[in-house]
DNA sequence: TCCGTCACTTTTCTCGATATTTTTAGCCCA
DNA sequence: TGGGCTAAAAATATCGAGAAAAGTGACGGA
């Protein structure tokens, strides 16, 4: 169901999968939420022991991290979480801003009933899911976004548009319970883009959905102003 | 100088460096070239052998390569290469042409003295480069294209722009000396795009190097008719 | 006081062996 | 003949120990 950003992993909430792979997820989730701080140093004995299991796994999980760029690797000096900056944030919004509107207007282009009702189901899921759950929530609030795009015709540029929503949500994380969620009515506007997109209206429908991330992106690129998150 | 796709490699054509690294270098190399076809199935222990080296460097650095889209990891299946298709390159070709695009004119929006100097030397270089050193050449060509994006302010972007670039590479050596290069004079087309950016004319600049772009993808797609290169 | 050097500690990286999974091939039975 | 089961083979994935590299801090000379 849910579209990974990593061609890798097909399961949601697998049960297993090989120790590399939970290693990946499980490195994954703590890097994108906060647990794991940025630019912080990962090393591999402690990660080891942590998520108990072997160093072969940690090593390999933290290489395929690297594709995400959420983690960086330094040749005979080990590995350390992707810094932040108000720089980097405002890179990541920008090239969203692009990248998105380009595959949300290719994904309208070659609309079909399927994709329609898909995008539907993932509306109705995350409307439905309360935000005290967050992790829940995200993780719908993002299938909602990625089924907006699904029906483009590049998965090349899916696959960075996921990527790239990952490395926002990261920094909405840092940001903490600060954006929860301002005084937007975000429901309504999810509801909105989706139904410019139901009707087939491309410049309607990125219009609102840039204004959404826009509006975010505004307040989080604010709250740098106030020293929030970031390393550097 | 040169700059890297990846963040861990500095050095163009360095000694040694780790296992890992070297291994990365070679297996990159082979699979851009076309040494390794596309959608070739990658056993460890013939690249092991192949790369005499151990099993453990062989398979981080295809873990890295994950990140440049040269290779695909199946959970428990191993490694392939990626892939190669009309319908690829044709995706390849789109968001180049968005990407480096927006690159480039923030390259040129910023443009320093130190920047322009850089891309003069770099096209130096590649003028001088005799064609008959497939590989000398095109280092030197990527390091010219990537000198006129190099001012640009997102590293975001350029790491995209040039991960896009080598994806396109491939399918150049795939095609063989088929395109060495149809009738077109390329080096002209090379120092009016630099003409352009040192005159600062972002939209005529941008203009030529799309056209440039276009043209070789233009006529490589046309290959894909003739049922040249590809996989599938 | 400052800088370079050396030995020591920590961490990363690599190897070889083993465990696990997938793939293949043979076989039986309808 | 053909589908499904089982055993053998091949390949991947993982572990644990050892080698190599980077980092640390004390000592001694200018």
């Amino acid at each position: 169901m849910i579209v990974s950003s990593h061609p890798t992993l097909e399961h949601s909430h697998a049960t297993a999968g090989s120790a590399t792979q939970q290693a990946y997820l499980a490195l994954r989730r703590m890097i994108v939420t906060g647990d794991l701080k940025p630019g912080e140093k990962l090393k591999i004995d402690v990660l080891r022991k942590r998520l108990d299991t072997g160093a072969s796994p940690i090593r390999e999980a933290l290489s395929l991290l690297t594709s995400d760029q959420l983690v960086e690797r330094f040749d005979n000096r080990g590995f350390r979480t992707a810094a932040t900056s108000h720089a980097n944030f405002t890179e990541i919004l920008n090239l969203r801003c692009v990248l998105e509107d380009m595959a949300l207007r290719s994904s309208i282009a070659h609309a079909t009933e399927t994709w329609e009702e898909a995008l539907v189901l993932s509306h109705h899921r995350l409307a439905k899911q309360p935000r005290t759950d967050v992790e829940a929530f995200e993780t719908r609030h993002k299938a909602f976004h990625m089924a907006l795009l699904a029906n483009c015709d590049s998965p090349m540029l899916l696959r960075y548009c996921g990527q790239l929503y990952d490395l926002n949500i990261r920094y909405r994380y840092l940001a903490g319970r600060a954006l929860d969620y301002q005084r937007r009515d975000v429901t309504r506007e999810h509801a909105g883009i989706m139904h410019a997109a139901i009707d087939r209206d491309a410049e309607l429908a990125s219009e609102r959905l840039l204004n959404h991330y826009r509006q975010t992106g505004a307040f989080l690129s604010g709250l740098f102003a106030g020293g929030a998150p970031g390393s550097s």
